[in-house]
DNA sequence: AAGGCTAATTGAATAGCATTCGATATTTTC
DNA sequence: GAAAATATCGAATGCTATTCAATTAGCCTT
């Protein structure tokens, strides 16, 4: 009795230990080479089996990215939440730019994963990470910022999904930029500015009023008379140029 | 002489009637069937050509996709190019509005050769679409922006590429979340709530200080920079006139 | 216009790879 | 301890992009 519920244990520990071998051979080979790239074989070398065992544990190649996509996402959420945790800030900003560059940090140094993650769905319309794990990631977000409501930092109104696009897809375009235009320098040096902008936005779009302390309405309309005079000046100009 | 020049050409345009046909036939089929899934042999029954043939005009399966992807964002080109000619709106909210729903339709409709586009690059890292066709797309929403700061209507301190991450991010982040979430109704109803949202968060974030009459340091330092920028203007008219 | 020369076309042969499958080894059960 | 069940293996299969030797069509000279 007590010998076979300890051998099926040590059976199921063998599996899941050659499992995590398959995984963690995949995920490196698969990094190293993008999917079309690896090869089912060198897989299965690196992990120390043959070649068709693989198959009794994911059906197909895509099943096995799929397999290594999700435990990466999972990665991705543990170190989100991590970094949420351990920030000192307390104000919704200061956290959010925290998470921002986070973010894009990872979605820069990962960027074929995170790539692959959507265009698996494409290239076999049977695979696909599975949306709980996205959701589960993009939670975090949505924590921090249904907190920052509750707090009153942010407008009542603002609605949580349009917040939600806005920073996770302004931040992964803005990655491919950074990519496409700074090929050699991604540091953080070249990430703040996207990271500030970030913070900025949130802070005039859904941020309640606050510290924008009003200024003498006297300066404000000197400004504006010296505006409408240059305006009515630039006009003039135009009309006595030759060319238009 | 004559006939030389004449047989030429027609030699010439029958080359590239065929490449046309090539490409057609590929672009049907990689939109019915994904890269993966698409034949060479089809596309070449499709054209009426032999398969060998198409190794002829393109080196390979990738760079057939290349070319195809290429005169697809090419088309995207054109045709946002023409929605932003034919929009009665002059003011820059409302041409946004206009880009912002052009795209976010197109994003979802093309979601396969969005998605093509930037997972090419991963699979087969010699191939990618240029950087030129992306750039000449974007430049449409480049435009709009500049000629928007010009007139005074944007923020003059506003920074052009965060706004365009920031709007070709969202745009696409959300055409993801609506395919996701209502995978039937992608209709404009669903779409025109991220419109909306985009146009808004313009509106607050990058519009000078309008109907709400709140001046504080925002609006004067926005203020300010119409000024300089304004007079820069002028100082470059004034030398451009014949008379000084 | 005939014939040689070049370029274009073809589809059968090649080669690379994911996946299958019959044979073999290991574990579980009684 | 042997039979049944399960797991593993890697050679064989099947499917495709790609190549290539043979063939055809276009072009130019005389």
């Amino acid at each position: 009795m007590a010998s076979k519920a300890i051998q099926s244990e040590t059976q199921r520990a063998k599996l899941e230990r050659k499992e995590r071998a398959i995984l963690d051979a995949a995920r490196t080979i698969f990094v190293d080479h993008g999917f079309d790239g690896a090869r089912m074989q060198e897989i299965a070398r690196s992990a120390g089996i043959g070649e068709g065992t693989i198959y009794s544990y994911y059906d197909s190649k895509a099943e096995l990215m799929l397999a290594v996509l999700q435990q990466f996402w999972d990665g991705l959420t543990l170190e989100a939440e991590g970094v949420m945790a351990s920030v000192q800030a307390t104000d919704f900003f200061g956290r959010l730019e925290a998470l921002a560059q986070y973010h894009l940090n990872t979605v820069i140094v990962n960027a074929d994963f995170i790539n692959l993650t959507f265009a698996l769905r494409r290239n076999n319309s049977e695979v696909s990470v599975s949306r709980d794990h996205l959701r589960h990631y993009v939670a975090v977000f949505d924590q921090l910022f249904l907190r920052g409501q509750d707090r009153g930092e942010l407008r009542a109104d603002a609605v949580l999904w349009q917040a939600r696009d806005i920073f996770y897809g302004s931040l992964e375009y803005s990655a491919r930029s950074i990519e496409m235009t700074m090929a050699a320098d991604r540091s953080t040096r070249a990430q703040q500015p996207v990271v500030d902008g970030m913070v900025a936005l949130f802070r005039s779009h859904y941020g309640v009023g606050g510290i924008g302390a009003t200024t003498d309405k006297a300066d404000l309309a000197s400004l504006e008379s010296r505006l409408d005079h240059l305006s009515a000046q630039i006009g003039s100009l135009s009309d006595r140029l030759p060319g238009s």
